[in-house]
DNA sequence: TCGACTCATAAGTGTGTGCTTATGTGATGG
DNA sequence: CCATCACATAAGCACACACTTATGAGTCGA
């Protein structure tokens, strides 16, 4: 578990990765079920699960030869914590209960 | 104005980067004053303050011989946008109305 | 047991990043 | 004016990053 802001941010910074996260939102998937739709090949795709697993972002559940990952929710806190400090300085965004609620609530 | 997913999360991938932001949230400030504190030569700091303002978090104020820069709020918007997609994810942290206005009053 | 499969790791390569020193561009002040 | 200041830009360098092909380590089905 790396999970330090600059793992984190690092982790981010590259737009295949973040296309693998939102794939990953909501439901588990192995390695090769999560290469489809991407120009990749496997070993790419395996180290950036690696990059991801290091950030703290992505669990792995190992299952025989299959390794079945997930996003770890835990993982995104410290980047939320991160951004908190910057929300003071949101003009009239943050100051409106309404939009947090809703945020919520999806 | 940047403000792509890519290059804010790439300018926010530096600690160096994030220790001016940090420095640089509240006040404005010129370069040098900003360099202080800071094991940093001028250039090396020229070239950060660019990569930040092209991603749109901190934008400058031309007087005179000095640049002022300061946070620019708008530019945290995509990033906190991109993270909200993750939030319904995050078990027991933000389906928890006072954690979100304890972080509002601050 | 053996060939096919899933996944990780090793090694090499091109490109990007962050730093440096050197220089350029204006503004300021004596 | 002209030296100095604040800042940006250029050019070069060491290192990190994302990718590739090749190979290794286990697991499964026939």
């Amino acid at each position: 578990m790396g999970m330090s802001d600059t793992e984190i941010f690092k982790a981010l910074a590259d737009p295949t990765r973040r296309a693998i996260l939102e794939r990953l939102a909501g439901h588990e998937m192995t390695a090769t079920d999560l290469r489809e739709g991407f120009a990749i090949t496997q070993p790419a795709m395996s180290q950036h699960l690696a990059v991801l697993r290091g950030a703290g972002l992505v669990s792995e559940r190992r299952e025989g030869r299959y390794a079945h990952y997930r996003v770890e929710p835990d993982g995104f806190a410290p980047l939320h914590d991160w951004l908190a400090r910057y929300r003071q300085f949101w003009p009239s965004r943050i100051d409106n209960l309404k939009t947090l609620l809703k945020e919520m609530d999806q």
